[in-house]
DNA sequence: TGAATTAAGTTAACATGTTAAGTATACTGC
DNA sequence: GCAGTATACTTAACATGTTAACTTAATTCA
């Protein structure tokens, strides 16, 4: 039952069927780490993220932002008028292009970025220990040839269809 | 830009702080692909999630049931109250044990299973033949094993403090 | 130029995720 | 046999996920 020696029948039986949930489980295994710091913060995973992307690309608009922190627009929308409302962020109107917001971390937002960075990055460094950097690294290639791979059929479908 | 030779210095520069996105990012990928055709059958990926845990494990209770199928409790309270209103699940109490209730497939729910499976598999073939069944197995073995990693220390955690 | 189309966000509606608190039943030890 | 505790859900409250519809601004093209 424990994980020294996974039965390979049985992972393979299960193999077609539950890749999504696997997935699931990892990434929940990853989170349950990292989502108790950040609520101790006042931060839920995806504002995060969203502060995490406006300080690696401040003043991008809500598209790329979304892009960066791999959000809906719905999801955004609402995250970043909480967002607004705690002095978090600041929204400018682009003058070139009036549809388009653009956004940015206030002081407070990035002071807010500077505290709990630190605690972000030890959680990751405990995964590396724990799971073994070059495991890690050939699980976080295969996920992005995954992610890759999958998104390439999803637009060749979409071009020919 | 494209996948054929990820820029490896970048990969690793991201590497320490968006493994729970890429994660997020490859989960994605593959449900976009499963979410259409499920709605087309009138199913959400959790409604689904728990018939397919009930076809496999009939007279399961619910304890069992969000372990199956990775859902938390709140979640699968609301999901098998819709479902017991479509008639796809029953409920019965346990003589044994007041409190469980234990669940299985009506012949509806069977039924609804039956049809949907073979999309699903289907579904399943398509992302085995673009990602080719070696990788993904390595993927697969890979995320287990960061599953049962990160959960181990977790608990080891929980039982010292 | 002006109608049709596209693009960028927003809103709406409903389902699920997450945490905390609540309720009822079972168990445990004295 | 009863108080204290643990178990198995359930409810509540709020945030996000998902799809569709809507609004406004830019673009296209006849």
């Amino acid at each position: 039952m424990d994980a020294a020696d996974p039965c390979k029948s049985e992972l393979l039986r299960d193999f077609r069927r539950s890749l999504p949930m696997e997935l699931l489980k990892a990434r929940e295994a990853a989170m349950s780490r990292f989502r108790p710091m950040l609520r101790d913060h006042g931060f839920t995973e995806q504002q995060w993220r969203v502060i995490r992307a406006l300080s690696d690309y401040a003043g991008i608009d809500a598209t790329e932002l979304a892009r960066h922190s791999f959000l809906l627009a719905p999801s955004l929308t609402r995250i970043l008028q909480y967002l607004e409302g705690e002095n978090l962020v600041t929204r400018r109107s682009d003058a070139r292009d009036q549809r388009r917001a653009v956004f940015s971390l206030t002081r407070k937002g990035r002071a807010a970025f500077d505290r709990v960075a630190p605690y972000s990055e030890s959680l990751y460094a405990n995964i590396e220990a724990e799971f073994g950097r070059d495991r890690l690294e050939t699980l976080y290639t295969l996920l992005s040839q995954f992610y890759h791979t999958l998104a390439a059929a999803e637009e060749d479908a979409g071009s020919a269809g």
